[in-house]
DNA sequence: TAGACTGCTGAACAATAGTTCAATGGGAGT
DNA sequence: ACTCCCATTGAACTATTGTTCAGCAGTCTA
């Protein structure tokens, strides 16, 4: 019974939890196409008994979620503007988190409600950390910065999601940390100069676009004519 | 015999490009995951067909990625910088596009070196784009124009990765146009912001780390001279 | 008309998947 | 010591997958 009950009774931690961090080392390797009798064999259990314990491979894909939310969520801070990317990247600097890293990455790289979750929660975190570099005087402050937020981090961690290998292919989790770092590193540079000095020269694309769309006139045609 | 044979034999056009069309469809609105039989189905033949066609299921995807490859190669205009979304987004609009669109951005989410390919597709268009822009003054010179671009458009393509459906989740081809256009109109103000008015207030994070860093690799890659 | 070529089908096969279930075995409680 | 409980196993079941293969049907050639 309890097929569908709530995750992680007690009574059975031990052997869940072992389940639940090789089912994160695997989906991480392995992407979340990862084999039950795959992940079995790595907890040293049968796949039966992650059925017993989760009820379904469903489950166990929701419960690894929750652990990476969790993960991620104890674990926020970061150095940079777009700091989602970074703090992952600083995350997985931390060997220990490696797996949780790699999940978090393959989650948004397969995409769904639950990558929507964590990049409204990287989002709202970039969001908190740029009003205060907002109030501290080096962050210039915005029209919109929600909006402003949720495009800058969305960029930086679709950015890093092109960098992955393929979904079936291997993530060698021993190689993270050195890999986001090296990706970082060559980040870094372009993006502070973006940051730094404005890519536009001038605001005449700016001022034309606020000029035809702030007069409360949200839904106008376009203004290219299409052919 | 003939298993591995090239593709498109002429012989074999009209079965073989309504194969290679059901498939681009399928593949787009499923993901890359969809069963053989699916498109069979669609295509109105057999599941054995297709491997009489194509050989394999690989060679059925890698025939597709030359398909999409040959569209957006033949598509190559943009309209605004980190350009890869836009021009996505634009070809989007021509409803004929939409599965060469819609399989485009299943292959970028899939990752793996297809999808390599197709950014660093984006990326030499957009660094083009760039150049002339920047001999028309309307946008600024960069200390690595090359760098620049690529994190511009690995930005913006992954930007639009995380607003997609999950993998095995349907993605509707008649709302595709509509889709991005609606999130291109939400990425163009805050963007537009970004790349005008820079995000930080001073260059003084940009003067540390060129500081910590020019010593080394200041820059030994003149800008190429265009060919 | 006979024969051959060939695009094409549909059944069958092997591999893999998630899931079910009866049976086991050891520990706790009485 | 007996019994109950429950975590655990491993085989089996079902579904789906890519792929194979023998043969059918239509058309072209001689």
């Amino acid at each position: 019974m309890a097929a569908d009950a709530p995750l992680e009774d007690d009574s059975t931690l031990v052997a869940g939890e072992r389940i639940l961090r090789a089912a994160m080392r695997r989906f991480a390797v392995d992407g979340l196409s990862a084999s039950l009798r795959t992940i079995a064999e790595d907890a040293g259990v049968s796949a039966g008994l992650i059925i017993h314990h989760f009820g379904s491979r469903k489950n166990l894909l929701a419960a690894c979620d929750q652990r990476a939310l969790e993960t991620t969520r104890d674990n926020k801070e970061q150095l940079l503007t777009g700091g989602a990317g970074v703090m992952l990247a600083q995350l997985a600097q931390a060997e220990r988190y490696a797996p949780e890293v790699g999940y978090v990455l393959r989650r948004l790289q397969a995409g769904g409600p639950m990558a929507q979750q964590l990049v409204d929660d990287f989002v709202a975190d970039s969001q908190a950390y740029m009003e205060e570099g907002e109030r501290a005087g080096t962050i210039r402050p915005s029209r919109d910065p929600a909006a402003r937020a949720r495009v800058l981090t969305e960029m930086a961690l679709g950015a890093l999601l092109l960098q992955l290998p393929a979904q079936r292919d291997h993530l060698d989790l021993a190689e993270l940390p050195g890999w986001m770092n090296t990706y970082m590193e060559s980040l870094i540079a372009p993006l502070l100069e973006i940051y730094t000095h404005p890519l536009l020269t001038d605001s005449s694309l700016l001022d034309a676009y606020l000029a035809s769309h702030d007069r409360e006139a949200p839904e106008h045609d376009h203004p290219e004519g299409s052919r």
